[in-house]
DNA sequence: TCTGGGGTCCTAGGACCC
DNA sequence: TCTGGGGTCCTAGGACCC
């Protein structure tokens, strides 16, 4: 059996955990550059604040019921994240954590799988005042719709004989499976498949045939048979990829260059922190796509590196250069975005006898790089190149303090 | 004015091998 | 008139996830 753990309105909880003031009111969080709605309390929902909203097309409402507002804040919800894992981590040591708010938890041989459930919601809440749900069925596509299911009644849901199963199954929109996305969903519900279990009741072939062995695999699921296993080990990672759309559109060369550093940069620290060298770098503009036709553009370049580096030097060097070959002239660029991919371990990496290599000066100076910005804070020391003033960066209106990250917004306890 | 960021997996088709 | 059979590797594109 597979238990499915899912935190509820994860984001909007945890702005709530620092200021409980918005304990039973509608809140909202919103994505990079305040953007659109990524998460709602249920108070916000029931507001119809739709998932995916732009922000600017939601003011009226956002006024009408006084609905607090936050930017997204990702190092407090990463935080966060880690004490619920390690929590729920005590339970069990098959554990798959999913995503930022879900994890996946192997429950074989154990009993009273409801009251082990409860157990392991109560845990959570007390040790980390993060309220979650939990879904326990004999696979994981099943395990996510008895979690989902479970938001209904008290957030523990038990889906175990055939018989709960077709139960849960009969009005379940075949939309909300997990992995029938927009395409699917729409193909399907157009051929008059509107639940789970109508979907459930298709010909083998046919899902096969329409919908890949990726489709396959979850509709045996769906019958019980666990064909996606519990993956207690991380694969190696295959790509890396730093993209943020600017604060404000722009056609200048200078920011768009010391926007690329910048990300180049970024993508550096994300590389030695996991202990990789990138192999190929690639850098793309991205123009808005919801401008007109003509406007649009999206130049890209690949390079292949000589020799794999996560030094920042390099990195950026080899990124500006690919800058330079892409850039438009007269188009407004709304983002750019800088890629890894051949990813090889450090340890690993060979010494190219081409190449005229002189890292190792550049890979001790990001060492140095790293150390002072972990002890003095994140962008204490950077590359001259990433700019002073930084016009294009994100617009970050509803920020929240940096409760767990930074000494002069912890929490005051009287 | 304003519309997120970071990933995975699968398939088809082309280039190449013996 | 007729033009093999098996592979691998890579890339682009399309689907999906949170």
């Amino acid at each position: 059996m597979f238990a499915l753990a899912d935190c509820n309105n994860f984001y909007a909880s945890c702005h709530r955990l620092f200021e409980p003031k918005y304990n039973g009111l509608p809140v909202v969080v919103l994505s990079n550059n305040d953007g659109c709605v990524i998460a709602r309390s249920n108070e916000a929902k029931a507001c119809g604040i739709k998932m995916g909203a732009p922000f600017f097309k939601i003011q009226e409402a956002i006024k009408e019921h006084n609905i607090a507002v936050f930017s997204s804040h990702y190092t407090l919800y990463g935080d966060i994240s880690a004490r619920v894992m390690t929590n729920l981590a005590r339970f069990t040591p098959e554990v798959e954590v999913y995503s930022i708010d879900e994890c996946f938890l192997g429950l074989s041989g154990l009993e009273k799988l409801a009251d082990y459930g409860t157990a392991i919601k109560e845990t959570v809440m007390n040790n980390t005042g993060i309220p979650i749900s939990v879904g326990i069925a004999p696979t994981k596509v099943l395990a996510k719709v008895a979690n989902r299911t479970s938001k209904k009644f008290n957030g523990v849901m038990v889906l175990e004989t055939a018989a709960q199963i077709a139960d849960a199954l009969a009005d379940y929109p075949v939309e909300d499976l997990w992995g029938i996305g927009r395409q699917f969903s729409h193909k399907l519900i157009k051929g008059g498949i509107e639940t789970a279990a109508q979907f459930r009741n298709l010909p083998m072939d046919w899902v096969q045939s329409n919908m890949t062995v990726v489709g396959l695999r979850m509709w045996r699921e769906l019958w019980g048979e666990s064909c996606i296993p519990l993956k207690t080990i991380l694969d190696p990672k295959k790509g890396m990829c730093t993209s943020r759309a600017f604060g404000k559109l722009t056609t200048d060369y200078n920011q768009l260059k010391e926007a690329t550093s910048s990300y180049a940069a970024r993508l550096g620290v994300k590389l030695r922190r996991e202990r990789l060298c990138a192999g190929v770098i690639s850098v793309r503009l991205l123009t808005n796509k919801f401008g007109p036709e003509a406007s649009q553009a999206y130049p890209a370049i690949t390079i292949p590196l000589e020799h794999p580096v996560n030094n920042t030097v390099d990195l950026v060097r080899v990124a500006l250069q690919g800058l330079k070959k892409i850039y438009l002239r007269g188009y407004l660029f709304q983002k750019v975005e800088v890629t890894a991919t051949g990813l090889i371990p450090e340890q690993e990496v060979q010494l190219n006898i081409f190449s005229d290599f002189k890292g190792v000066k550049h890979d001790k100076v990001s060492k140095v790089l790293d150390r002072l910005n972990m002890h003095y804070g994140a962008g204490t020391l950077k590359m001259a190149g990433e700019g002073l003033k930084q016009q294009w960066t994100m617009k970050r209106q509803f920020l929240s303090p940096c409760y767990t990250t930074n000494w002069n917004d912890i929490i005051k306890v009287r």
